[in-house]
DNA sequence: TTGGATTATTTCGTATGCGAAGTTTTTGGT
DNA sequence: ACCAAAAACTTCGCATACGAAATAATCCAA
């Protein structure tokens, strides 16, 4: 048995578990919609600020610039959001959520908050996960990854369907 | 403002950002080697049991069993599993570990749990958050999708950059 | 000022995940 | 025993994510 750590379980069994879940969840509210997860999760953060770049949304929403780019793009088409080149700085671009961002998110809050509504979880229980994961989120973020060096591979067995 | 629900704000700014959080840890600590946080993952929830169906794995792991079959077949050509089918009914896929892959999983869990070990985040810290996640992924998966609709699209604006 | 860093964004290749649909094997009702 | 329904996997198309590398705009130090 290799090493214990109670938060590698928790990352490995909890974390990505509930995570799935939710995808899960959120897809099948907004199928046909054209809105996803990650979009709707931009618009919510997009909601915070009058205006935000590229990189702060980004950082905001926990993904790396190159994730948010091709669905800031998509979004834009959609006319969620307002895209444009900051005229200060032409190497930024600004996003900003358009009127109808504003009535899909809200008509996107109205379907989930009822959905979520009676599932026995309180605003207190929520709050604490709120709490305690995002301490755990800034102590990952510090974790300081060493390279895994693996042991020697085996005669190739190759034990099994042949597809 | 769309209704409030704090199981959508943990849904969307915590558990969301912390996933990810992890997944950059594990993705930078395996580089290389060729396991994948997917494929670890899979690996911890084998070694709790002698055996496993492939749909028992994807229960296990929460995630549907067509994201975990192409996952199975790589891992099994790599070594770490064994992948045969079931005599007893030959639809099931049955899955071990090898004895390459206990190594290969001790290893990943030695350097995981040393990288973990002084975040500022206590065993108990970690305990509370499991009780905490798995109680509410319990809940998400009980909730019932409404569809969203959509309010009318904008007469297309367009305001943006050519690309 | 001017050319090499630095910063912001985009593009590219790879790896997951999901629902839907297809294939093979087992089950069950008659 | 026989065939329709169910169950277990697999395949397919689409949508994220990431790191690495490319591109474009700004900064800055000699």
């Amino acid at each position: 048995m290799g090493k214990k750590s109670k938060l590698n379980d928790l990352a490995c069994f909890q974390v990505y578990t509930l995570h799935h879940a939710f995808g899960r969840y959120y897809q099948a509210a907004f199928a046909e919609s054209g809105l996803t997860y990650a979009k709707y999760i931009i618009l919510k953060a997009l909601a915070t600020q009058s205006q935000m770049s590229l990189s702060e949304l980004s950082q905001g929403v926990g993904v790396e610039p190159n994730t948010i780019s091709p669905l800031a793009k998509k979004m834009a088409t959609y006319g969620v959001i307002e895209r444009v080149r900051d005229a200060e700085d032409e190497r930024r671009i600004v996003l900003r959520l358009t009127e109808y961002g504003i009535q899909v998110l809200k008509a996107a809050d109205e379907v989930v908050a009822e959905n979520f509504a009676d599932l026995g979880i309180s605003d207190n229980d929520a709050k604490q996960a709120i709490a305690l994961i995002s301490r755990i989120r800034s102590a990952v973020e510090k974790a300081k990854p060493s390279r895994l060096n693996l042991p020697q591979a085996p005669p190739n067995v190759q034990d099994g369907l042949p597809d």
